[in-house]
RNA sequence: GCGAGAAUGGCGGAACUGGUAGACGCGCCGGACUUAGGAUCCGGUGGGGUGACCCGUGGGGGUUCGAGUCCCCCUUCUCGCACCA
């Protein structure tokens, strides 16, 4: 391998910082701020791949540019290091989740070491250190005495092989998303977190954040806000009534019948003896299809459902209509009811087309016989609402409503509260205790933290008590005042330490208090956060839901934590795999070579399919960046993560595209070689080089490093051209490409004769002047066609322009006699002649 | 099914508010240096004719002097949600 040897210059530099601690977390407030933060990883046993630092690079060319730009920059990094792989691989390898967490960390470590990423490791932590997690057990406390954690009995995910529970939000089709373990539902009583006291404002202050539209629509979808109207009916010939939701008051007058959802409290007592058999049967039918299934239908799906013999009273009109049950109406939503009106809801209609029940049209517009009628129209068949639209009838019924006491406008949410305990060992102990008279109490602040305690099997206990329950002498402890008391011995998720973790890192080492005050204030919000878009939806929004409560009780000074949010795509590669489908066996790309045109194995010559996909450990497609660094060096590799792709799409890994960045790099160090003359001037040179200082300025901002990076390689290659080149083109050159390829610019630095390293010195400027150019090409077309280019300066005024356009030889003969009907001019760019 | 986004050479991708499509890089081809090279350097590289011409940004319409870019319809792919009343 020709060029300069990167490991020598790589190793010599990391060294340097290292013992000179340059990226120390300034402890001045003169400068302003700038808080950039990763998505701390998860140390998982597989180590890292090249997809993984992506982000980590990005985040590190903007804190390195920052730096030089006059910027106090945060820059951390920990781990999430409470979580169900390490108690699972402890449990296999027989030691404690905490050697297989430390274990992953070191090898994490190191491989990010390598990269030279310019993080203050002094201030790494790690959810699962009990400096840190007794600041977690603090927040918790905070939640529990403002009323936002209680214990309910639910019906819960319960995931057999894992021995616990698991949020709504970490099973999909019946599985947990991150194993693949079939989950089942099971009633127990369980830790809640009131997340939806915050749906509101969670939704609402989406307004105030610089993040991509995309993941606040995924946000305010899951928050799942409706707005309708809450509507009593009275149950015929019962002392008994139902509330439903609706988001369609208007089309009251078309109810024709009512469901209650197969669970719903009120169907014992209303159903009729002669329908009791047939309402039993189905509940049962229906408590056996688990809910995934139950869920996983369309609107037009066929309907079931059983009539309760019972009638309600249609508070608009006095109508008698049905009460049937379906497990279409979902317990868990709204009030667990709906009145129906087929004419004007899909579902209400195939329910009703089933069992030919009657549709009543009362918005005008369509055939409401034949398909349900959603559009809007003047209303009919409605009373007091006939001939307005939706929106006024909406309006008008409400206050109906209001007025005679029968419902009242509401506004539903999709999002449920959090379920927040789990059923394992390695995870946060809840700081409460259980006192023998049924009262839970919590653990006073000062006898925090709530240790986890040492165990030797991870595994639930027989009688299917949590893991901690095996700490007998840990879970009997007694109160202040002597009363014997049991521990909590449920644990919290893992989305826990992370949704905090932000806040520690203004002041990892305090240890009076979780954060101080002042560098909060200093250092919050978080200025640009980056990291993969899969936690769009969960820790995102459990974040800035304890965010919010820590807001409301003064702790933290901004009411959103992350100003802005940046999701890098994800890094895929070529996989091979012996069956279309990827559901063979995965070879690795050493095992295949390609035969007149066909991949195929090389030990035995089967053909093998190809499919780019996500990188990962089982599809036998990662490269480790430790060989990446090894080969061509860590500059070469951060910037190949950079140029692949705009950093927020997914990208084809291929090694053969670092060598390309090395290339570059390579030329960079024979620039240095070059002739240097102070006095030298080529135009071309200098206006690609200020054209690359003002894309890298600009990408700092936008991210969008490929195109800056590719500016740099078109500087390198004009100064490359121009033979000669003056010092301080060289010093600026090295100082742009700094962020992006800190070790080599290091050294090019202090080969350029400076001391003192580069991290802090002074960004270059633009100099607009030097961007100015002789002459413009100016494109002449005839017709929209191309026909020649002619060369004029910059502001050369439009009859010039045009003069010399008709006289440029090439385009002058598709104007010979033809009229010109039309002259285009756009000053700078093209001519356009319309001839007829 | 609904919502969002995307589709440009052999490949990853450029193209500011509609203004010379294919920057930069990979790969490939040719050359140089070499005992040799999967090393390095230089040159070429959208397709077709191969002269100074035609065709080209998923497909079909439209607006415009001019469309990768704007509008309508369709196809495919990715992501998210999925009986939420």
């Amino acid at each position: 391998m020709a060029g300069y040897d990167h490991t020598a210059i790589e190793t010599k530099w990391r060294d340097t910082w290292e013992r000179e601690r340059t990226f120390a977390t300034p402890t001045d407030r003169s400068k302003p701020k700038y808080y950039v933060l990763d998505m701390f990883p998860y140390p998982s046993g597989d180590g890292l791949h090249v997809g993984h630092p992506k982000g980590y690079v990005a985040t590190d060319v903007v804190a390195r540019a920052r730096r030089m730009m006059g910027f106090n920059v945060l820059r951390v990094m920990g781990w999430d290091s409470f979580g169900l792989p390490a108690e699972r691989q402890a449990v296999k390898e027989g030691i404690h989740p905490r050697a297989v967490t430390v274990r992953n960390v070191a090898r994490f470590k190191s491989q990010l070491s390598n990269l030279g990423l310019s993080y203050d490791w002094d201030y790494e932590l790690a959810t699962s250190d009990v400096k840190y997690y007794r600041w977690t057990q603090w927040i918790f406390l905070k939640l529990f005495e403002r009323g936002l954690a209680y214990q309910a009995e639910v019906p819960v995910n319960w995931c057999p092989a894992l021995g616990t529970v698991l949020a709504n939000e970490e099973v999909k089709d019946g599985k947990y998303v991150e194993t693949g373990d079939p989950v089942e539902k099971r009633m127990m009583k369980q830790w809640m977190l009131r997340i939806t006291a915050y749906a509101e404002r969670l939704v609402d202050d989406l307004e105030a954040v610089d993040w991509p539209e995309g993941i606040k629509q995924m946000q305010r979808d899951w928050i799942g806000r409706s707005e309708g109207a809450e509507v009593r009916f009275e149950v015929d010939g019962h002392d008994a009534s139902f509330e439903v939701f609706t988001t369609r008051p208007d089309t009251l007058f078309g109810c024709t019948y009512a469901v209650l959802a197969p669970e719903h409290a009120l169907v014992d007592a209303i159903t009729t003896d002669a329908q009791r058999g047939a309402v039993a049967a189905y509940r049962e039918q229906v408590s056996k299809v688990a809910e995934r299934d139950r869920l996983a239908q369309a609107a037009d799906a066929p309907k079931t459902g059983v009539f309760t013999g019972a009638y309600a009273i249609c508070p608009v009109n006095g109508q008698k209509v049905p009460i049937w049950i379906a497990d279409y109406v979902l317990a868990g939503y709204g009030t667990g009811a709906v009145f129906a009106c087929p004419a004007h809801d899909e579902r209400d209609h195939a329910f009703a087309r089933t069992f030919d029940l009657p549709i009543v049209e009362v918005v005008s517009g369509g055939d409401v016989q034949a398909a349900a009628y959603t559009g809007d129209g003047p209303h009919v068949n409605s009373g007091f609402m006939d001939g307005l639209d939706i929106d006024g009838a909406k309006k008008r019924v409400i206050a109906w409503l209001e007025e005679h006491g029968r419902g009242r406008g509401t506004v539903q949410y999709r999002l449920r509260d959090w379920l927040f305990s789990r059923q394992r060992y390695w995870g946060e102990p809840f700081p409460l205790v259980h006192t023998p008279d049924g009262r839970v109490v919590p653990v006073r602040e000062e006898d925090l933290p709530v240790r986890l305690p040492e165990l030797d099997d991870y595994r639930p206990t027989e009688d299917g008590q949590p893991p901690l329950a095996r700490a007998q002498d840990w879970v009997h402890t007694t109160l202040p005042d002597g009363t014997p008391a049991t521990r909590e011995t449920n644990t919290m998720p893992q989305w826990a330490g992370s949704c905090w973790y932000y806040l520690r890192f203004v002041s990892p080492h305090d240890e009076g208090a979780a954060w101080e005050a002042d560098a909060e204030h200093y250092w919050m919000p978080v200025d640009l956060y980056v990291g993969g878009a899969e936690h769009a939806v969960l820790h995102l929004l459990y974040a800035r839901f304890w965010h919010k409560v820590l807001y409301d009780l003064g702790l933290v000074s901004t009411k959103e934590p992350f100003q802005r949010l940046f999701n890098q795509g994800m890094v895929h590669a070529m996989s091979f795999n012996d069956s279309a489908d990827g559901r063979g066996r995965f070879y690795y790309p050493y095992q295949v070579e390609q035969r007149d045109g066909d991949w195929v194995a090389k030990d035995d010559g089967r053909p093998v399919h190809t499919k780019v996909m996500k990188m990962s450990k089982s599809r036998y497609n990662v490269t480790n960046p430790d060989d990446v660094c090894t080969r061509h060096g860590a500059d070469a590799l951060r910037l190949y993560e950079l140029f692949m792709g705009p950093l927020e799409d997914g990208a084809m890994w291929e090694d053969a595209g670092v060598a390309g960045t090395r290339r570059f790099l390579d030329k960079v160090v024979r620039l240095m070689e070059l002739p240097r003359d102070e006095s030298f001037v080529d135009k071309a040179a200098d206006r690609a080089l200020h054209g690359a200082i003002k894309k890298v300025t600009e990408a700092v901002e936008s991210l969008r490093f490929n195109t800056a990076i590719s500016d740099m390689m078109i500087a390198t290659n004009e100064l490359t051209r121009a033979g000669t080149v003056r010092t301080d083109q060289l010093e600026a050159l090295v100082r742009i490409l700094a962020p992006f390829a800190p070790h080599l610019a290091e050294e090019l630095w202090e080969g350029l004769g400076h001391r003192g390293g580069i991290s802090f010195v002074a960004w270059p400027e633009v100099d607009e002047a030097k961007l100015a150019v002789d002459t413009v090409t100016i494109a002449v077309q005839v017709n929209g066609k191309l026909r020649g280019n002619i060369h004029v300066a910059p502001d050369a005024d439009k009859d010039s322009v045009l003069a010399a356009a008709r006289a440029e030889s090439s385009v002058a003969k598709y104007l010979d006699g033809v009229t010109i009907r039309r002259e285009v001019v756009v000053p700078g760019r093209l001519v356009n002649f319309v001839v007829g």
